[in-house]
DNA sequence: CAGACTTATGACAGCGCTGTCAATTAGGCC
DNA sequence: GGCCTAATTGACAGCGCTGTCATAAGTCTG
């Protein structure tokens, strides 16, 4: 009974063709455009579809064999404004080729994500675009079976299994740490978020430490958190610092953390940078309007994004691509240090 | 030949039936987690997937007649951090059921808007949310087409094709000035990006304006955009009307503005709130981080990702649900204003 | 105007899975 | 032990579309 319904008023191609008064193929051709077809076939069709009120089954035609126009997309969080960036490049560049993206999103999990990924994989998209965790033995198998064209994406410190966008966090942190070192700042802390699931986080961390280590300095003091980065982390941290003591200037595992540390430091009257300087990462645009503009890294989020849906759609064009793609930073020199 | 490859190495049902010694059918009852299989059975049918490394193929299932675990949700922008946390918030109650969603961005745009419904709804995905921009007749014919629940969240100011979550943006604009009048101000402007697509925006400065007329007061001066919001936005306009004597109180379309026009006037050494105050919209985090904490008023904007999650779960449940869901804002009285 | 193409259209099978209904086996009871 | 119910398992068709190959119609040459 309930079928007889759904049969009643689903559209198919089998009804267009029949309004149309040509074949199921002929119409199939139409709705994708294809090139074969006369002009006059054509606007009959067009027209039996307005008419019929067609919806075009992508599943089925999926599952006969033309490539999905999916895209699975897995991400850690979208509560770090730094993915929604990302996706955000991503969706500009698959959008106007007509691709979608299927989301998921792992909160940090390694197992999660292995379960994402076989999840998403189920809908047999045509690519994948990770953020990883950390990419647990299974992750890989399934991505390295899975035959379709995988992008990692954010940081390139390790090898790719198929191909990479991103930025070298390390050169990041070290790059951050040289110009702080060249401005002539020799006391240095740092204050950071939950590290052990950020390791782009603690990559940065390990390349300004090394920096700072080549010039036989070192952190004086570390402030740390097992919490998602934020604002208040980050005011409530530097608080804590700012305390005992503090170090001439505080490195942070990102600009939200030092917005948070800026924002502490104006609330006790401090001067910035004569009082205490800051450093972060990101270059969000909220640090670059603040009053004092953050000394930041630019890490090009967006453009991540971008170059991630290019290397696929050449890919799919059949192009010979890069198989790492370093989108490059730019270094920020804000008046905050 | 190529396809022989295909073929080859792509694992399916009848490969692990065939491995486990049982037929097709049974191996699906297995993945699909159904009771009605021996223990025996299934512990032979989970070790033959194991070993021949079979991915379940949903296109496959969705299309045999078992519903989709696709949702397909449509925002106008991911820029702004607004709709990353309704996404977030979605993402949330959705994976925990173990839907997926596909993703959408229509930039404030109608036309492209009424594309991405029908590009969607040809995954025949399991149920749809969105962000309306402004629902063309075009949409709003596919929506209801098809056959699917369709949940528009963020304001409920209007009726909704089928379900609605979210909050009365004229009742948030309009609380927002009670409040400020009730606090003495009388002198009121107001900045505002481009609310031409952000009708949103809009409904708020008319609920605003409405209570200051109510008072027989209204704006003295408007500074407006064409742009998207943000901060940089905020400040320039905010030091635009600071260059003209400004009024007592500037309302901003959001806390991105807000957060602009509260830089401004630090960097203008003006005390907030005593030289000018300010008030916005959403209560993101950073500005109750702020030094001076923003008056604002915040707008659950997870909760309602979530409570649209649970209004399709309900559905899939087959349970009666409300078909309108106000989740309420809170007025954050912060010492901005 | 025959022969060689090019263009337009269609028939058919099958993608991998699941709903339906039937068949088989096991267990329980008098 | 025979009959009945419950628990397992399977056969079969078909979801809506597109790839492949075949056919029909039109276009050009010399």
């Amino acid at each position: 009974m309930k079928i007889d319904v759904d049969k009643a008023d689903r559209v198919t191609l089998a009804d267009v063709a029949e309004a149309a008064g040509v074949s199921e193929i002929t119409v199939s051709r139409v709705v994708r455009g294809m090139a074969n077809v006369s002009q006059v076939t054509v606007s009959k069709v067009e027209e039996a579809i307005v008419r019929t009120g067609y919806v075009r089954n992508r599943l089925a035609g999926a599952m006969a064999g033309a490539v999905s126009n999916q895209i699975a997309v897995i991400l850690p969080s979208l509560s770090n404004s730094v993915f929604a960036d990302v996706l955000d490049g991503l969706e500009v560049r698959l959008q106007s080729a007509g691709f979608h993206s299927v989301l998921g999103i792992s909160n940090y999990d390694s197992e999660r994500e292995a379960q994402l990924i076989e999840s998403l994989l189920g809908w047999q998209p045509a690519g994948l675009v990770i953020a990883p965790t950390l990419l647990s033995d299974r992750s890989l198998r399934l991505l390295e079976r899975g035959r379709l064209p995988v992008v990692e994406v954010m940081d390139i410190d390790r090898e790719p299994t198929d191909m990479v966008v991103g930025i070298s966090h390390r050169q990041a942190g070290k790059s951050m740490a040289y110009y702080l070192i060249g401005r002539g700042y020799r006391s240095f802390g740092y204050v950071g978020h939950d590290i052990e699931g950020d390791h782009r986080a603690a990559i940065r961390r390990d390349g300004f430490r090394a920096a700072l280590q080549e010039n036989g300095l070192d952190f004086e003091t570390e402030a740390r958190a097992d919490a998602e980065s934020s604002v208040p982390l980050g005011r409530r941290l530097t608080g804590q610092i700012l305390s005992n003591g503090a170090p001439r200037l505080l490195y942070f595992s990102n600009d939200d953390m030092a917005m948070g540390g800026l924002f502490e430091a104006m609330s006790r009257g401090l001067q910035v940078p004569r009082d205490l300087a800051l450093a972060g990462f990101n270059g969000l645009q909220i640090g670059q309007s603040a009053p004092v503009a953050l000394t930041t890294i630019e890490s090009h989020r967006a453009l991540i994004g971008q170059r991630a849906a290019e290397q696929l759609l050449g890919r799919f064009a059949g192009s010979e691509v890069e198989r790492r793609i370093d989108v490059g930073f730019t270094l920020l020199p804000g008046a905050s240090a």
